[in-house]
DNA sequence: AATTATTACAACCGCATGGTC
DNA sequence: CGACCATGCGGTTGTAATAAT
């Protein structure tokens, strides 16, 4: 599932950089021998993998390039509404820890969750105007974004059943995360979603004056369209444990109480 | 159809931390 | 104790792909 094989194109052909250490993407060929080496001397001692693989890599590269991409377990494709969810209320809790967030999304890499905040969340906070470390827009996460994304979650759990236990077994205190579903914000994040008016739709409908008395104050939200994100969210794969249910189901409980 | 803007994400960098001598 | 080295972490950059104009 090689989403991402774009060729960068570095000078990557410099026989200077072929003695002293290359940089750039890795080519298939140092891809094979990164995992051979690792196969047979395990992960770890990364200075001698650089060393003695015969990659004229730094032992940093060679980790980022395994703990990144290389490593079996690595789960691509797009981030799950659960591992969505998952991510706001880790990051809420812990901020830019990356690696520990990471450590709760079973092949999630903290480079991806990074990315993943990057371009989808802060880049609302910036619509909005307001710093993603806000009052403001915590409260438009917490209230409009996270509501949303159960809501999502229960009712594709409702249409799919017999499928294994997920997190959509949350339970809720009763009106406490009761937000019109029509009202919350996109946050899809396919290549055929307007980026533009999904960020268009949580400004639109998140309005200070009316947030202190939530959740019963969130209303009249504006419908938008979901085709391409609920094709995107059918697509996705949910792998969750029940250590990983459990957590989350106690992160929500302490948020709500 | 061509150009420009935006998005996604792999990979790099600098700094922090921890272990060893 | 301090110097050195390896590894880990978070921030940032660069570029291909895609969307918008």
């Amino acid at each position: 599932m090689d989403v991402y094989k774009k060729s960068f194109r570095y000078d990557n052909s410099k026989s200077e950089e072929e003695m002293d250490g290359r940089k750039g993407p890795w080519t298939e060929e140092e891809d094979s021998v990164l995992k051979a080496y690792v196969n047979i001397h395990g992960e770890g001692r990364w200075n001698s993998v650089a060393r003695y693989s015969g990659l004229r890599r730094t032992g940093k590269s060679c980790r980022l390039r395994w703990l990144n991409y290389m490593r079996p377990e690595i789960k691509r494709g797009n981030i799950s509404l659960e591992e969505q969810l998952l991510i706001l209320e880790l990051h809420s809790r812990w901020g830019n820890r990356w690696s520990k967030i990471a450590q709760h999304l079973p092949g999630r890499t903290d480079n991806e969750i990074k990315n993943y905040w990057r371009t989808r969340v802060q880049k609302q906070a910036k619509q909005l105007k307001c710093d993603v470390n806000s009052k403001q827009f915590k409260d438009a996460m917490r209230y409009v974004w996270i509501p949303r994304l159960i809501e999502r979650i229960r009712a594709s759990s409702q249409s799919t059943s017999g499928q294994p236990p997920t997190i959509t077994n949350i339970t809720i205190e009763s009106g406490s995360v009761q937000v019109d579903p029509s009202f919350l914000p996109e946050l899809s994040g396919t290549s055929s979603d307007s980026q533009v008016s999904s960020v268009t739709d949580l400004t639109d409908c998140y309005n200070p004056q009316s947030v202190p008395n939530y959740p019963n104050n969130i209303r009249n939200g504006s419908g938008f369209e979901n085709t391409a994100a609920e094709a995107w969210e059918s697509s996705m794969e949910t792998v969750w444990n029940e250590e990983n249910i459990w957590f989350l189901q106690q992160q929500l409980h302490d948020e709500v109480l």
